[in-house]
DNA sequence: TAGATTGTTAATCGATTAACAATC
DNA sequence: TAGATTGTTAATCGATTAACAATC
């Protein structure tokens, strides 16, 4: 198969996309055009259609694109036709938050497992998750066969945390520390790190003044 | 003055080689070179080299960076010589997670005030913040002159508020609800999309199997 | 048919990489 | 001086934009 390379650029888009398309869809709106989501988007029409043009002809010319359609092919494309399962290691501040993110389950993410080290919090309920010891992160991991990892610990554990997720099998990684974490190449791996998004925004702040 | 551009990518890089630069100094190291922190970061020496280009000539040839030097002006750079005065609106999950975070305030990000509409969290004290009423944001964040807002509200009420902080004369706004913004041109505005995140990672487990 | 909008190609723009002269 | 490493230019690579033929 020639499997042209998507730039992520491009798929961060189809996420945006779809989600202005479920909301789109709930007012009942049955066919849409490329402006039209380019609008509502803030993108260009011809970034739209060239994005689709990725993964096929969704539309109809003259006409545009069922909206309904067009949603689940894209739902499809990032690979969220079913549920994933998800392990969450570190119950801090982030941890937390992250623990009661409506935003994920909406999606289809579900947090099946919560790890943390602190004695006083395991064995807490949070919803109807139980909280493990972190020594049992690779035990429990494998045996759900939780494909992804969110990692919301300290610094300092991050890395010693990414290599226990390897080992029990994770295909993906999301990072919450602001540290540079080592994984294999097979292994997907994203960094979220908030005070690099601040630091973005006080350079062209200041950037502003020449 | 003739102002080069500067790609977006060259910034979040500056931001973290500047972090891993505070890491190498406290290990007492005094030189390093591109290629030593390219390794450090995970990038290529002539990436390194070139974002520096941007702003100047940093290192000796031959020898590398001094790294208390380069620190600073990196620092400088990204608007990092003084700190911002940050007002957080909504006191979520994910507005707590980040009330408490303390990556902002290493970094000279303070957190001088906080808004929510929940009239049993407003009056509550957060560290040294009180928690405000939504009503009074314009007035408070006008007479503070904070320059940066911080909008972790529900999707539905995020415009609104940005409006208000855009009106309080705020210069950048880091936007973690769900839902596209419209500011004026002249506004910084960067979104921190958690569950976009989560989807690029899914999409490309599911794009290796092709 | 006439009008609208897609899918796709070519042109443009921008960022990364490689190579090397400058120089410590 | 010889070795090392920067700063910078040119070459490559990749993504976005513009334009338009295809077609509903």
């Amino acid at each position: 198969m020639k499997t042209l390379k998507v730039p992520e650029a491009t798929i961060i888009r189809l996420s945006v996309y779809s989600r202005y398309l479920t909301e789109v869809d709930r007012k009942g709106i049955i066919t849409i055009s490329s402006g039209e989501i380019a609008e509502g988007v803030g993108v260009s029409p011809a970034q739209v259609r060239k994005d689709l043009a990725y993964f096929g002809e969704f539309g109809t010319r003259g006409v545009g694109y069922n909206v309904k359609d067009l949603r689940q092919h894209l739902l499809k494309i990032l690979g969220l036709s079913a549920d994933w399962s998800v392990a969450l290691v570190g119950l801090g501040n982030i941890g937390l938050a992250l623990s009661n993110f409506k935003g994920f389950v909406e999606r289809g993410f579900i947090i099946s497992s919560i790890f943390d080290a602190d004695p006083n919090k395991i064995g807490t309920m949070i919803g109807h998750v139980e909280v493990q010891a972190v020594e049992k992160l690779e035990e429990v991991v494998r045996q759900n066969s939780t494909q992804i990892g969110i990692v919301a610990v300290p610094a300092a554990e991050a890395q010693e945390i990414v290599d226990q997720l390897v080992k029990a099998n994770v295909k993906a990684i999301l990072n919450f520390s602001p540290v540079v974490l080592n994984v294999p190449p097979e292994i997907e791996l994203r960094n979220v790190d908030l005070a690099v998004n601040l630091e973005v925004l006080t350079f062209n702040v200041c950037a502003q003044r020449y």
